[in-house]
DNA sequence: CATGTGTATGAATAAAAATTCAATTTTATG
DNA sequence: CATAAAATTGAATTTTTATTCATACACATG
């Protein structure tokens, strides 16, 4: 009788595949895949695998687990989860000053998070620029700074997998 | 108009000092200190700071600050866990050739992959030498060369957490 | 094979959180 | 200052989530 772990287990893998917001959400994912369930059923189930509804840093929602989920991809990490991955562990503090951000990172890894900056192309930003472990990101103002800071802290201390 | 910074900043202290649940408590706790709001605006807050409701593995709920997480680290990585999570990231292939194994990452990471390695200091190796995308570390031997592709491949490879 | 105990489930409901909307306050700008 | 634009706020509401409770199911034990 391990239709609740099968069904868990794919709770975890529907998470961190897909940007998932609701509890009725997730419960139609499941459905596609086969398991069909009641949002009352995995309010308990979230509950229990320690599932956490974090901001996404972006206006909206998405289901996370918070520890550890063997299994996922090995593969180099693209896009907007390298970016996610960049900021948590390579970033060690985030400062606006006037209108320029800046990021310390640990020694070697400012050029890798700076491109990975550069990609997401943020409109805030006028230009970057890094060193050995230092990166600045001159916004195009103030404001766009003090935003930007935010959404940085957020998103690095939001959890990914 | 730093109401708001204040009342956010209070709701970080508070979270992180006693065990809040529920949006209302929170507002209970804030009037306590002379801040008095409503649900509303600390849904909106809430959501801003990035903190998350997580389940305290007690059968309750407890708001937590961004970073606060448990299983979680997000704090930059160091060591033994830096290495592991460089090579898995970044690192696109691995190549034995005669003694020397060249290492491709993800551009811009070199340095930091590179630097990662060095600190490891793993005895087949003679030196390294990175450029933007581009490892090369030569080895004592074209038998430890081997050896080392292994190693890397595994660590590459293997899960962490 | 009854009977008891514990777990798992969903429908209904209660509780909590997010959003809408209108009012108000702050900030920018002529 | 005056006034337009933007941000902040709370009351009401909608949406989402947690819990309650009754039922079903698995498994053990006499």
């Amino acid at each position: 009788m391990n239709a609740k772990q099968e069904r868990q287990q794919k709770i975890l893998e529907l998470i961190s595949d897909q940007s998932i917001a609701r509890q009725e959400e997730l419960s139609a994912a499941l459905k596609d895949v086969g398991i069909s369930t009641t949002q009352s059923t995995l309010s308990k189930d979230i509950k229990e695998l320690g599932v956490v509804k974090v901001p996404d840093g972006d206006g909206g929602f998405r289901y996370r687990a918070p520890g550890a989920f063997v299994g996922a991809d090995q593969r180099p990490l693209q896009g907007e989860n390298l970016l996610q991955r960049e900021l948590q562990d390579f970033v060690v503090s985030v400062e606006a000053v006037a209108q320029t951000l800046v990021l310390k990172t640990i020694t070697g890894h400012a050029q890798g998070v700076c491109e990975a900056i550069d990609r997401a192309e943020w409109e805030e930003v006028a230009g970057t620029l890094a060193g050995e472990n230092t990166i600045f990101i001159l916004c195009r103002s103030p404001e766009a700074c003090q935003n930007l800071e935010k959404r940085v802290w957020i998103q690095k201390t939001s959890s990914t997998n």
